[in-house]
DNA sequence: TGAGCGTGTGATGATATAATCACATAATGG
DNA sequence: CCATTATGTGATTATATCATCACACGCTCA
Protein backbone atom coordinates (compact mmCIF):
# COMPACT_ATOMS: atom_id res chain seq x y z
CA UNK A 1 0.00 0.00 0.00
CA UNK A 2 2.46 2.66 0.66
CA UNK A 3 3.97 1.58 -2.68
CA UNK A 4 0.71 2.60 -4.18
CA UNK A 5 0.97 5.45 -2.81
CA UNK A 6 4.45 6.68 -3.97
CA UNK A 7 3.80 7.94 -7.07
CA UNK A 8 3.00 11.65 -7.67
CA UNK A 9 -0.20 10.38 -9.82
CA UNK A 10 -1.64 8.09 -6.80
CA UNK A 11 -1.14 10.12 -4.30
CA UNK A 12 -2.87 12.92 -6.14
CA UNK A 13 -5.66 10.50 -6.53
CA UNK A 14 -5.93 9.36 -3.10
CA UNK A 15 -6.01 12.94 -1.59
CA UNK A 16 -8.60 13.92 -4.18
CA UNK A 17 -10.62 11.16 -3.09
CA UNK A 18 -10.56 12.00 0.42
CA UNK A 19 -13.63 14.68 -0.75
CA UNK A 20 -15.78 11.79 -1.88
CA UNK A 21 -16.09 9.56 -4.71
CA UNK A 22 -15.47 10.50 -7.72
CA UNK A 23 -15.77 8.85 -12.04
CA UNK A 24 -12.42 7.93 -13.66
CA UNK A 25 -12.76 11.14 -15.43
CA UNK A 26 -13.28 13.33 -13.03
CA UNK A 27 -10.71 12.36 -11.32
CA UNK A 28 -8.45 12.11 -14.61
CA UNK A 29 -9.08 16.24 -15.48
CA UNK A 30 -8.76 17.14 -11.62
CA UNK A 31 -5.15 15.86 -11.34
CA UNK A 32 -4.62 16.78 -15.34
CA UNK A 33 -3.37 13.31 -15.62
CA UNK A 34 -4.84 10.97 -19.36
CA UNK A 35 -7.94 8.69 -18.37
CA UNK A 36 -6.11 5.63 -19.84
CA UNK A 37 -3.38 6.31 -17.78
CA UNK A 38 -5.48 7.53 -14.59
CA UNK A 39 -7.84 4.07 -14.66
CA UNK A 40 -4.47 2.43 -14.90
CA UNK A 41 -3.43 4.07 -11.75
CA UNK A 42 -6.77 3.28 -10.46
CA UNK A 43 -6.28 -0.07 -11.14
CA UNK A 44 -3.15 -0.41 -8.78
CA UNK A 45 -4.51 1.43 -6.04
CA UNK A 46 -7.49 -0.77 -5.90
CA UNK A 47 -5.66 -4.16 -5.79
CA UNK A 48 -3.59 -2.45 -3.51
CA UNK A 49 -7.01 -2.36 -1.57
CA UNK A 50 -7.02 1.15 -0.73
CA UNK A 51 -9.68 1.92 -2.96
CA UNK A 52 -13.50 0.84 -3.74
CA UNK A 53 -15.01 0.61 -7.40
CA UNK A 54 -18.77 0.44 -8.17
CA UNK A 55 -20.20 1.03 -11.62
CA UNK A 56 -22.58 3.86 -12.33
CA UNK A 57 -24.17 3.39 -15.26
CA UNK A 58 -21.39 4.29 -17.74
CA UNK A 59 -19.36 5.82 -15.14
CA UNK A 60 -16.90 4.13 -12.83
CA UNK A 61 -16.93 5.77 -8.86
CA UNK A 62 -14.17 5.11 -6.73
CA UNK A 63 -13.52 5.78 -2.98
CA UNK A 64 -11.21 5.58 -0.54
CA UNK A 65 -11.36 2.03 0.58
CA UNK A 66 -10.25 2.42 4.40
CA UNK A 67 -11.21 5.45 6.17
CA UNK A 68 -7.80 5.29 8.30
CA UNK A 69 -6.04 6.01 5.01
CA UNK A 70 -7.00 9.66 5.29
CA UNK A 71 -5.71 9.44 8.42
CA UNK A 72 -2.56 8.47 6.82
CA UNK A 73 -2.37 10.89 4.81
CA UNK A 74 -3.37 13.87 7.25
CA UNK A 75 -0.04 12.38 9.26
CA UNK A 76 2.11 11.75 6.01
CA UNK A 77 1.15 15.46 5.64
CA UNK A 78 2.26 16.17 9.37
CA UNK A 79 5.76 14.75 8.46
CA UNK A 80 6.59 16.98 5.28
CA UNK A 81 5.13 20.22 7.01
CA UNK A 82 7.68 19.29 9.67
CA UNK A 83 10.31 18.61 7.75
CA UNK A 84 10.13 21.21 5.30
CA UNK A 85 10.55 23.47 8.66
CA UNK A 86 13.35 21.96 9.79
CA UNK A 87 15.27 22.54 6.47
CA UNK A 88 14.07 26.09 6.54
CA UNK A 89 15.70 26.50 9.85
CA UNK A 90 18.64 24.82 8.80
CA UNK A 91 18.63 27.06 5.63
CA UNK A 92 18.48 30.18 7.63
CA UNK A 93 21.33 29.20 9.85
CA UNK A 94 23.47 28.46 7.39
CA UNK A 95 22.47 31.78 5.71
CA UNK A 96 23.10 33.78 8.71
CA UNK A 97 26.60 32.24 9.06
CA UNK B 1 8.54 9.69 1.72
CA UNK B 2 6.27 7.51 0.89
CA UNK B 3 8.23 6.30 -2.43
CA UNK B 4 10.95 5.51 0.10
CA UNK B 5 8.91 3.58 2.39
CA UNK B 6 7.36 1.61 -0.83
CA UNK B 7 9.76 -1.07 -1.19
CA UNK B 8 10.33 -4.41 1.08
CA UNK B 9 14.11 -3.61 2.37
CA UNK B 10 13.83 -0.04 2.99
CA UNK B 11 9.69 -0.97 4.83
CA UNK B 12 11.65 -3.21 7.23
CA UNK B 13 14.76 -0.78 7.61
CA UNK B 14 12.04 1.73 8.76
CA UNK B 15 10.60 -0.78 11.21
CA UNK B 16 13.85 -2.10 12.28
CA UNK B 17 14.97 1.60 13.57
CA UNK B 18 11.72 2.02 15.55
CA UNK B 19 13.73 0.17 18.08
CA UNK B 20 16.65 2.76 18.45
CA UNK B 21 20.06 3.71 16.64
CA UNK B 22 21.70 0.84 14.47
CA UNK B 23 24.82 0.78 12.02
CA UNK B 24 24.42 -0.45 8.84
CA UNK B 25 26.21 -3.40 9.77
CA UNK B 26 23.48 -4.87 11.90
CA UNK B 27 20.79 -3.40 9.43
CA UNK B 28 22.28 -5.47 6.90
CA UNK B 29 22.45 -8.44 9.04
CA UNK B 30 19.31 -8.41 10.22
CA UNK B 31 16.91 -7.45 7.21
CA UNK B 32 19.80 -10.03 5.39
CA UNK B 33 20.52 -7.71 2.52
CA UNK B 34 24.45 -6.98 1.37
CA UNK B 35 25.91 -4.40 2.95
CA UNK B 36 26.42 -2.09 -0.47
CA UNK B 37 22.55 -2.28 -1.33
CA UNK B 38 21.27 -1.69 2.27
CA UNK B 39 23.69 1.26 2.54
CA UNK B 40 22.28 2.45 -0.92
CA UNK B 41 18.65 2.48 0.26
CA UNK B 42 19.91 3.88 3.65
CA UNK B 43 20.94 7.24 1.52
CA UNK B 44 17.75 7.21 0.07
CA UNK B 45 15.48 7.04 2.63
CA UNK B 46 18.48 9.82 4.02
CA UNK B 47 17.29 11.97 1.10
CA UNK B 48 13.77 11.55 1.86
CA UNK B 49 14.42 12.98 5.40
CA UNK B 50 13.23 10.20 7.21
CA UNK B 51 16.28 9.44 8.61
CA UNK B 52 19.32 10.81 10.43
CA UNK B 53 22.79 9.94 10.67
CA UNK B 54 25.90 10.61 12.10
CA UNK B 55 29.79 9.07 12.58
CA UNK B 56 30.58 7.11 15.46
CA UNK B 57 34.10 5.97 14.49
CA UNK B 58 34.25 3.79 11.98
CA UNK B 59 30.00 3.05 11.75
CA UNK B 60 27.59 5.00 10.41
CA UNK B 61 24.43 4.92 13.10
CA UNK B 62 21.61 5.39 11.24
CA UNK B 63 18.34 6.19 13.39
CA UNK B 64 14.10 8.13 12.57
CA UNK B 65 14.64 11.30 11.80
CA UNK B 66 10.84 11.77 12.67
CA UNK B 67 9.14 10.57 15.95
CA UNK B 68 5.87 10.87 13.74
CA UNK B 69 7.34 8.03 11.31
CA UNK B 70 6.64 5.49 14.27
CA UNK B 71 3.12 6.56 14.06
CA UNK B 72 3.18 6.54 10.49
CA UNK B 73 4.30 2.77 10.55
CA UNK B 74 1.86 1.94 13.24
CA UNK B 75 -1.03 3.66 11.23
CA UNK B 76 0.01 1.25 8.19
CA UNK B 77 0.37 -2.05 10.20
CA UNK B 78 -3.18 -0.92 11.25
CA UNK B 79 -4.74 -0.29 7.83
CA UNK B 80 -3.27 -4.02 6.49
CA UNK B 81 -4.46 -5.86 9.73
CA UNK B 82 -7.91 -4.04 8.88
CA UNK B 83 -7.34 -5.03 5.05
CA UNK B 84 -6.60 -8.36 6.11
CA UNK B 85 -9.13 -9.22 8.14
CA UNK B 86 -11.60 -8.15 5.35
CA UNK B 87 -9.92 -10.23 2.68
CA UNK B 88 -10.29 -13.06 5.31
CA UNK B 89 -14.00 -12.17 5.69
CA UNK B 90 -15.16 -11.98 2.00
CA UNK B 91 -13.06 -15.44 1.31
CA UNK B 92 -14.59 -17.19 3.71
CA UNK B 93 -18.14 -15.62 2.84
CA UNK B 94 -17.22 -17.08 -0.52
CA UNK B 95 -16.25 -20.34 0.72
CA UNK B 96 -19.16 -21.39 3.04
CA UNK B 97 -21.40 -20.72 -0.62
C1' DT C 1 52.67 3.15 8.62
C1' DG C 2 50.25 -0.53 6.96
C1' DA C 3 46.56 -4.02 7.65
C1' DG C 4 41.81 -4.47 8.62
C1' DC C 5 37.22 -3.01 9.06
C1' DG C 6 32.95 -0.37 8.03
C1' DT C 7 31.01 2.38 4.72
C1' DG C 8 29.73 4.72 0.42
C1' DT C 9 29.59 4.92 -4.55
C1' DG C 10 30.58 4.47 -9.66
C1' DA C 11 29.44 0.88 -13.40
C1' DT C 12 26.48 -2.42 -15.25
C1' DG C 13 23.02 -5.72 -16.52
C1' DA C 14 18.45 -7.20 -15.19
C1' DT C 15 14.03 -6.04 -14.01
C1' DA C 16 10.08 -3.07 -13.05
C1' DT C 17 7.39 0.76 -13.84
C1' DA C 18 5.29 4.58 -16.50
C1' DA C 19 3.10 6.92 -20.36
C1' DT C 20 1.05 6.70 -24.66
C1' DC C 21 -1.55 4.82 -28.51
C1' DA C 22 -4.95 1.94 -30.27
C1' DC C 23 -8.70 -0.65 -29.67
C1' DA C 24 -12.36 -3.52 -27.28
C1' DT C 25 -16.22 -3.58 -24.14
C1' DA C 26 -20.39 -2.00 -22.02
C1' DA C 27 -24.05 1.22 -21.07
C1' DT C 28 -26.91 5.15 -22.75
C1' DG C 29 -29.93 7.69 -25.71
C1' DG C 30 -31.75 9.09 -30.22
C1' DC D 1 -29.72 -0.47 -34.33
C1' DC D 2 -26.10 2.89 -34.30
C1' DA D 3 -23.51 6.70 -32.49
C1' DT D 4 -21.61 8.29 -28.37
C1' DT D 5 -19.46 8.20 -24.05
C1' DA D 6 -16.80 6.23 -20.12
C1' DT D 7 -13.78 2.85 -19.03
C1' DG D 8 -10.29 -0.79 -19.11
C1' DT D 9 -6.49 -3.18 -21.26
C1' DG D 10 -3.04 -5.20 -24.62
C1' DA D 11 1.34 -3.51 -27.03
C1' DT D 12 5.26 -0.77 -27.09
C1' DT D 13 8.79 2.42 -26.02
C1' DA D 14 11.09 5.11 -22.68
C1' DT D 15 12.58 5.64 -18.22
C1' DA D 16 13.53 4.38 -13.45
C1' DT D 17 14.81 1.32 -10.12
C1' DC D 18 17.26 -2.61 -8.10
C1' DA D 19 20.99 -5.83 -6.96
C1' DT D 20 25.57 -6.97 -7.54
C1' DC D 21 30.49 -6.34 -8.13
C1' DA D 22 34.54 -3.82 -7.62
C1' DC D 23 36.94 -0.42 -5.54
C1' DA D 24 38.07 3.90 -2.98
C1' DC D 25 37.87 6.45 1.32
C1' DG D 26 38.29 7.22 6.24
C1' DC D 27 39.03 5.54 10.74
C1' DT D 28 41.35 2.42 14.22
C1' DC D 29 44.83 -0.13 16.16
C1' DA D 30 48.92 -3.01 16.24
Amino acid sequence: MLNALGHPIRLAIADLLRQGETCVCDIARHIGAERSNTSRHLSIMLRAGMLRMRKDGLQAMYSLQVPCVCDFLSCATRVVEHDIQERIRVLESIQST
